[in-house]
RNA sequence: GCGUCGGUGGUAGAGUGGUCAAUUACAACAGACUGUAAAUCUGUCACCCUUCGGGUUACGUUGGUUCAAAUCCAACCCGGCGCA
């Protein structure tokens, strides 16, 4: 059983980040670049652990510390040996530190916002608006929009106001209004709560950040947990995977500098609370293996942050026994518009150590496949492969396909021309109808092809690394797809 | 034959004098999805005009009452049930 170790194998010639290599795990070694399939709970969804071996291809998987946590609980899962033990997965594993939902459940909570926004979302307005959102729990508009009534019951309120002014004259106009309010609140609760339009309601964040950790509500039940980067590290050395991750914040694209600031500087303490407290808790208990802590680079779409994450995480030790401990690795995570990833991404890698490999956190588009291995990425992670599989969207090679699209019931070609891939032996009028009529299987099928797709994909432009052929590759790939 | 209940958009099924081109669900047709609140979400869904908006025809058929009818009345047609 080997330790986790990383070797550059290749520098590209033509890309000046790109690199080939590998990355030694006590489970198996990673080739890189390479697509880490995703799979939360312990499961990538839709498809049998054994399956997902057989036919996806892939070196590794990555599951889920806040999820797992909340269910089945890391206690349970250190019992089976760690998450890969239990779901009989038997290569490389991660799991995120939970910062993700940070984000995910905090700031885009019901707003609507993703972690890559558009451009043209990045106004100042939105930017305000986010900001109004985080200080203000009580929104006077979308109280009087929720009552459907609501000048009904005002005029209701003045004409009770005006019978007590005629009973009693010299009333002070401030009892008055009270009068006036109480009966309004009175009103409003017993004749017009059945007329409250509930859907404009937004949906309140689920968690409170604090210096020490954040609170989080659970997504299940509601209950409320408290993490801090300690906590996590605890459960994520229960979980058991061979690559964790740092606890941090994953701030919302509409984050203004100042608060992108004070987060990252937050999280940085966080990268050092966790780098101490892992090398504390020593070997996991339940797999008994030293396990590989990454930080994440944060600070959002501003150069200056970015640089200064990258270094100070690069840079960040502690010293134990006379022999000082650095990060194994960096994740590189938080959100950017489309168009600022690529110098996200560069002005990151280029900040960090070279000899340490790097996971660019949740991005799996095609393109951006590329642009991340062009920027010196050795590892992705990204949901999308299976939910747009689950959703009925397939990649192929001239774009991405809408199964539910009518043309498709009568489309007999093999959902991929890839003989090696699973999906290869069904039309898509098949997979169209599975889908159609709600079979599980579309599910399965579709996540099988997308992951394959995904992975194969990767996995070629390793081998357009190794030839020094990565543009040729590159232009060839996307001029077929963006078709 | 008598009695009784009912006939609403592709389907199921609300509405029972103006706020109704008609709630809702399903189906259909599109779109979205980037460290998984996601087998999810959004939009369109009578016809016409250029969007706001406006117009036309529509709740079995025909006629009536009314300023106003899916809604009330009458006749007819069709269906379920009960009795002969």
């Amino acid at each position: 059983m080997k330790n986790f170790s990383f070797e550059i194998i290749k520098k590209s010639s033509e890309a000046p980040f790109a690199r080939v290599g590998i990355i030694h795990t006590p489970n198996g070694d990673i080739e890189t670049p390479a697509f880490i399939s995703v799979g939360t709970k312990a499961t990538v969804k839709s498809i049998l652990p054994e399956d997902f071996e057989k036919y996806v291809g892939a070196d590794a998987c990555l599951a889920n510390t806040y999820h797992l946590y909340l269910e089945p609980g890391n206690e349970i899962v250190k019992k089976h040996g760690g998450f890969a033990k239990m779901m009989n997965y038997k290569g490389p594993t991660f799991t995120d530190s939970g910062g993700f939902q940070v984000f995910s459940l905090g700031a885009a909570m019901g707003v609507g916002v993703s972690k890559i926004a558009k451009r043209s979302d990045l106004t100042n307005e939105n930017i305000d608006k986010n900001l109004e959102n985080k200080n203000k729990s009580f929104n006077l508009k979308d109280f009087i929009i929720s009552r459907k009534y609501f000048f009904i019951e005002i005029l209701i309120c003045i004409f009770i106001g005006f019978i007590f002014r005629i009973f009693s004259e010299d009333m002070n106009l401030l009892l008055n209004l009270l009068i006036m309010s109480i009966s309004f609140f009175a009103i409003d609760n017993l004749f017009f709560k059945k007329f409250r339009l509930n859907n404009i309601k937004k949906q309140k964040s689920l968690v409170k950040i604090s210096e020490n950790g954040v609170e989080f509500r659970s997504i299940i039940d509601g209950s409320k947990h408290f993490f801090t980067p300690e906590k996590s590290m605890e459960i994520q050395h229960d979980l058991g995977a061979d690559i964790f991750f740092a606890f941090d914040e994953c701030t919302s694209p509409l984050a203004n500098l100042d608060y992108q600031k004070e987060s990252l500087e937050r999280t940085h303490r966080w990268a050092m609370r966790s780098l101490s407290h892992h090398q504390k808790l020593g070997a996991s208990e339940a797999t008994n293996n030293m396990q590989a802590l990454y930080a994440v680079v944060q600070g959002g779409s501003f150069n200056d942050l970015r640089k200064h994450s990258a270094k100070t995480l690069g840079e960040m030790n502690i010293e134990i026994n006379g022999e000082k401990k650095y990060f194994d690795g960096f994740g590189i995570g938080g959100s950017f518009t489309k168009e600022d990833m690529a110098k996200t991404v560069k002005i990151s890698t280029e900040n960090l150590p070279e000899n340490k490999p790097r996971h660019l956190l949740g991005i799996g588009e095609i393109e951006d496949l590329f642009l991340g291995i062009e920027y010196g990425i050795d590892t992705f992670d990204c949901v999308t492969p299976t939910r747009l599989a689950r959703n009925g969207s397939l990649y192929t090679k001239e774009g991405r396909i809408n199964l539910f699209n009518s043309k498709y019931k009568n489309d007999f070609s093999p959902v991929c021309d890839d003989v090696n891939c699973y999906a290869h032996q069904y039309t898509k009028s098949y997979l169209a109808h599975l889908f159609r009529s709600k079979e599980m299987i579309a599910a399965t099928i579709s996540s099988l092809h997308n992951l394959h797709f995904i992975v194969h994909l990767v996995k070629n432009i390793r081998q357009s690394v190794l030839e020094d052929r990565f543009f040729e590759f590159k232009k060839e790939v996307l001029e077929k797809y963006n078709k």
